[in-house]
DNA sequence: GGGCTTCCGCCGACCTCCGAACAAAGTCCG
DNA sequence: CGGACTTTGTTCGGAGGTCGGCGGAAGCCC
């Protein structure tokens, strides 16, 4: 009789599956790779000069020898293969240039009003990437893919924002084709907690199956990781878990319109008025950080609040999804001592023993730069997916370098 | 440049990929076979010879002629391939004895207390599967795979229920080991909602990508599709939402320990209790229902309130996970008007309009049997599993019929 | 320096899949 | 009623990709 065993190891094939396991650094040498997936030495040396004649990897130097004829080392070839990771938020523009193996080249961050619509501010972008590029010696052709976060919900397959309540004018507006003309590069656009959601996920929990990410500003968003995977649902717009009702403040209105979401009592915005009543000025969610840094007790009181009642919320999603890891973001994180006692306490009171037995609870190492960093590994991955360079490689153009 | 499109359909190669064309009824003669994977006629009739030297596929008569040669049709070889799919309720044992095109040959039920423990209650299931094995005149070698829902939490790559509150006795109990010596069979077991789930997603919705399915009954868990597999999350405790706190309900104490669960306000269980408070004696969701459709006003009452609070837990979980569609299940939704109403009413309230924009909600079609239909269906998605059938295929032996 | 080990390219053997040609089994039409 | 036509399914040689052995390359150990 068979047992119901976890999955079988299939056997990668192809170009892409090698560049794959380079690229991840699983294997960096052929005899690595022949070992790895499997296949025989003389089909990956194949593989692997084909990838090498499209300027997709190439041989560094002699690594050590273990007894024998020392491997020679297969890296990423990362010069002319750039992607740009953009972080649109209400009021800037973040965005990172990156090679394919991640390292990040340039960096530009300015304010910027969402609110004035995608031409200008697409223009904008376009503007800066220029400049990176410049910047960073790299030829406007190397840009192979864009990856993009904004501050709402976004048709994924067609780059299209779908009613997002903050950004007048992108109603249904196709990002990806602002670009057309102007770069050979993909474009992908998403909801800014997914990509952020993504990079930490790649950065620092690539063993965790189940990962979310909580991203605590002006509003609050969740950005949810499956199997390595982002679950954007049926319409694209999972993770908004800022309208979910928390009990015992229905006096609390939303600018959605119903009372006690969540975002409505425990949202940068929401604590900057609560403290702005008490006689502590505050606009913004970096203000409230401010007050909490300075020592303010009715800020810390707040936040340690706002922390319970996001646990709260977050103990029925425990329940429900049954996550590895939650990661908590966004600007009120900086203060996450006091928001993660909130938060903790709450949901290992509210949730199920079974679920919160290996739950892991951690504010994001990330930062500032989770969004534009996973729109940027965003990018990478969509260009290095396996189908994606079987394409390039069977397409017999070189990918890159000038012959 | 390219933009980001939606999936390459991949063309698929192995005799289990041709096998799981014939199952779906994609594809149904050789030359539809060759039309659909884009495959040359000479390969599909290589592989389905092999599949039909295996004595998984068969011809049946000739098909309609369209102005030449008629096609020969291909089906399934149900005969000597059935599985068994088994619903473990607190204290009932339901078996549908199932071929693999998902016909139903013969079921039984019967009453059966799980708290019996393991050996006891899988001797009597296995009792009964020899027993509708003789009924549909099948061989005992006939029977290849065996799903089976129970009530509680399990580690399905195991097969071990994870320290299920209702089943004293089977924590940890490796149920698959218990098959190994009287079936060659695959034994799969996952909890009950689970299977509910994936029958529910196969029967009705195979389009729907996110689907959720609630079963209300003594008490309420939730299974969730994801993409067409189950989210099981990352200790298998995924879709737990009976013990998730409703607001304006501390009193209510729950067997969990906590206050204010969903289950200890809006199980069948809790409505009983309360039924017999208020005077109209009731112990289980059964009687509820029995009331409910007698005219009683109290009951009738109780349960739309149920409705509403259950679907207040819904409301937040529609915002988070984004479904197609939600389906009601278990013995409650038996009286699903009235159900439903209450459920609706307060999710088009409380959910983002993006999410409930598309959102289906509509009671479950297969009604009692879910759980055994679904366990079935388990079974047989996982023998007629590409990588399984090509197992059997290369393994050169004959799987099923007698020489 | 010679044996040993490991790495890598080359080449014949093998396997799978393809496509063309052919056989089979029906329809259509004069 | 018989031949042309259409569609289905099989046979067979060839193309392409993978395997594994062989030998050369390039280091370590004694």
């Amino acid at each position: 009789m068979t047992f119901s065993s976890g999955e079988e190891r299939t056997v990668p094939g192809s170009p892409g599956d090698v560049l794959t396991l380079i690229s991840a650094g699983s294997a960096t040498t052929r005899s690595d790779l022949a070992r790895v997936t499997g296949l025989a030495r003389s089909t990956i040396s194949q593989r692997v000069d084909a990838l090498i004649e499209r300027g997709l990897v190439r041989e560094t130097e002699s690594g050590e020898s273990t007894g024998g004829r020392p491997p020679r080392q297969l890296r990423l070839h990362t010069a002319d293969h750039v992607v740009a990771g953009v972080d649109l938020g209400a009021t800037h523009c973040r965005i990172k240039l990156m090679d394919i193996s991640g390292a990040v080249l340039t960096t530009c961050e300015d304010p910027m009003l969402i609110a004035e619509g995608p031409e200008t501010v697409l223009t904008h972008v376009d503007a800066r990437i220029a400049r990176l590029l410049t910047e960073a010696g790299r030829d406007r052709g190397a840009l192979k893919a864009i990856g993009m976060g904004v501050p709402g919900p976004v048709e994924f397959a067609t780059g299209r924002p779908n009613n997002p309540p903050i950004m007048p004018g992108w109603n249904d507006y196709p990002v990806p084709e602002f670009f057309a003309g102007r770069y050979d590069a993909t474009v992908l656009v998403d909801n800014d907690v997914n990509v952020m959601a993504l990079g930490e996920q790649r950065d620092a929990f690539e063993n965790s199956g189940y990962l979310l990410f909580v991203k605590v500003g002006t509003g609050i968003g969740c950005g949810i990781v499956t199997e390595g995977r982002l679950h954007r649902g049926a319409q694209g717009s999972a993770g908004d878990i800022g309208h979910i009702r928390v009990s015992g403040h229905d006096e609390a209105g939303c600018r959605c319109g119903n009372s006690a979401c969540l975002e409505a009592v425990a949202g940068g915005a929401a604590l900057a008025r609560r403290l702005t009543d008490l006689g502590f000025p505050a606009e913004s969610a970096g203000d409230v950080v401010a007050l909490v840094q300075s020592g303010n007790t009715q800020a810390l009181r707040l936040v340690r609040e706002a922390g319970r009642l996001i646990g709260e919320v977050l103990a029925s999603l425990v329940n429900f999804y049954n996550p590895e890891v939650i990661v908590i973001g966004g600007a009120l994180a900086r203060v996450h001592d006091h928001l993660l006692a909130g938060i903790r306490e709450t949901i290992y009171r509210r949730s199920l023993p079974l679920a919160t037995h290996h739950l892991t609870i951690v504010p994001s190492h990330t930062g500032e730069d989770a969004a534009a960093l996973g729109a940027g590994i965003l990018a990478i991955e969509h260009y290095l997916a396996p189908d994606n360079i079987n394409r390039i490689v069977n397409a017999g153009e070189s990918a890159g370098v000038s012959a």
